[in-house]
DNA sequence: CCGACGTCCTGCTAGC
DNA sequence: TGCTAGCAGGACGTCG
């Protein structure tokens, strides 16, 4: 679900209700979310200041004033919100944490494909990725991506979803930036020309900048850090949008199964 | 090693 | 109108 624009949102959206504040207790449900909690770590969390909200492809980091990270992972379905005393909790509420202002910062997730979890500092947050997550956009070296593109038979579409070549790109943005950049989804990597990769590149920037813009896209149940909702989806060229004409040329644009997701393209522009 | 595919889970809806 | 198979924004393990 959210990419990296609708965790970028949550994390402006949370940043200025969460720092300063402390954490004054941990509330969780019995379910189990993909990674397990440690009771271990609710001594360590409860009592700290929140110092920093920041964001690192698709995961939010939640600084305390110990060094330790909250890290958050809103897998397919996640909601990490501060809300308002007294509102009662939704359905699928994982975990909570009780602020010292009465707020609540809460966690929910009705498929539990996302995760809540804690670490000493962040050099062992990283360790703990091991070489799973590829640099931000913005950062990706251009013979970086080119050589990456270069060096596999996967389908361009496979290699943007790959958080270890470039992170935060899922599969809406993935769509929109092969769209944008005109180029058909399904292609082989290593048939892109360097004036091609290089499109894509800039591409896949513009399009999470200006999704990231309007506060990110929501299908169904992305929100934002206070709730509200995002303005995206209102521009989407060819997600979700199958047997719609292109925005470009007027065709219908077509969704076919590609590495295992629902892909969409205009068949006339991507080539 | 690489790449394709299944799996985790619940809710919604497209299509019959 | 009502029902249900299949699909949903992600990550990771397994298998060939």
């Amino acid at each position: 679900m959210p990419e990296l624009p609708e965790v970028e949102t949550v994390v402006r959206d949370l940043r200025p209700l969460l720092v300063g504040r402390s954490l004054v207790g941990v509330r969780r449900s019995r379910k189990a979310l993909r990674r397990s909690w440690s009771r271990a770590w609710e001594a360590k969390l409860v009592g700290r200041r929140v110092e920093a909200v920041d964001r690192r492809g698709k995961w939010l980091l939640v600084g305390l004033d110990s060094g330790a990270l909250l890290i958050v992972h809103l897998g397919m379905t996640g909601r990490f919100t501060v809300v308002a005393p007294g509102v009662p909790a939704e359905d699928h509420t994982h975990v909570v944490f009780p602020l010292d202002n009465a707020h609540e910062l809460r966690f929910r997730d009705a498929r539990r494909f996302g995760s809540v979890t804690y670490f000493a500092d962040r050099p062992a947050w990283e360790a703990s990725l091991t070489g799973t997550l590829g640099p931000e956009p913005w950062d990706l070296e251009p013979e970086l991506w080119r050589a990456a593109l270069k060096g596999t038979r996967r389908a361009v579409k496979a290699v943007l979803l790959d958080q270890t070549v470039v992170a935060g790109v899922g599969n809406i943005y993935a769509d929109e930036s092969c769209f944008a950049a005109r180029i058909d989804p399904r292609r082989r990597a290593d048939s892109l020309r360097p004036a091609e990769a290089e499109r894509l590149l800039l591409a896949v920037r513009l399009v999470l900048t200006r999704a990231i813009e309007s506060r990110g896209s929501s299908i169904r149940d992305y929100v934002g850090g206070s709730g509200q909702r995002g303005e995206y989806q209102d521009e989407f060229a060819v997600y979700g949008r199958r047997g719609e004409p292109c925005p470009n040329c007027g065709k219908a644009i077509r969704s076919v199964r590609l590495a295992g997701r629902s892909t969409h393209y205009c068949p006339r522009c991507q080539k």
